[in-house]
DNA sequence: TGTTATTCCTATCGACTTAATAGGAATTAA
DNA sequence: TTAATTCCTATTAAGTCGATAGGAATAACA
């Protein structure tokens, strides 16, 4: 299961892709569009700018917008950043790895082995779609 | 990610599927050999057996055993058991859905849209590999 | 210069979940 | 009768999630 982090997330981007015709998108338009708590809002959306995808502008009619085309972000780069590891154990993400504790023989475990093609698959989707295809 | 209780579960039914000689294997066993936390390890077993993928006998020499073939047992009812919904949204889950509350039009959603393909891959996996194949 | 609207930052909170633990009842083999 | 095991219920500590609060910094504009 996602966070609502992440589906808030996914919404913002797509609504900011939408409705960006030049200037920047407000927090609260989008949180009221899509019923999003503002503030919950306004932390994911900071967490999508420190992470590069989405640049701001202070003050009155201040706002986001995308810092790329919406055919440049990944859905495995978004997905990253609000969600963590896209693997469901942490022995096989490629990008938030950690050591197997318990495991003996890492390379011989079965659990392992099923999540590495879960991973695989799931990675083949994020990899290839892109914010242009969710809007 | 998956609760550590999936990753249990699953050493567990390897482990009872590779050592059933006939004779039921007991949770001290799996526990020690599989370095799992006795009491937690007792907790998933009994939920595996009630819903029917384990038999149990009790008292001296008693155990768990496997009630069907390992070929018969697929990972998507495992995953079921043990970790819940495959899929990552609620509003996509084939077993345990649940409406969309804040989405005005499911059927535009593009977060659905795109957990839609995510839950089909992995889907597919989880329904094409039984505990045969993790032995 | 002052006002208003917005992002930015930090801190906190309640509810829930997870993993583990505890103790003992029920059952079985010998 | 004893020892070994599953079964059942309850509790707990730690962590996470989603949300909230308050105000600092910044920008537009009259």
């Amino acid at each position: 299961m996602i966070a609502k982090k992440t589906k808030y997330g996914l919404k913002a981007l797509v609504f900011i892709a939408r409705n960006s015709s030049g200037n920047p998108v407000q927090i609260k338009t989008i949180s009221e569009s899509e019923q999003i708590s503002r503030k919950f809002l306004e932390s994911i959306l900071l967490s999508l700018k420190s992470h590069g995808l989405l640049g701001s502008k202070k003050g009155k009619f201040g706002g986001y917008y995308l810092l790329k085309t919406p055919e440049e972000i990944k859905m495995s780069a978004v997905i990253r950043i609000l969600e963590g590891p896209i693997a469901m154990v942490p022995c096989v993400s490629l990008n938030f790895y950690e050591k197997c504790e318990d495991c003996k023989e890492p390379d011989h475990c079965a659990v392992r082995n099923l999540m590495e093609a879960v991973r695989d698959s799931t990675l083949e989707i994020y990899n290839n779609r892109t914010l242009a295809d969710l809007i």
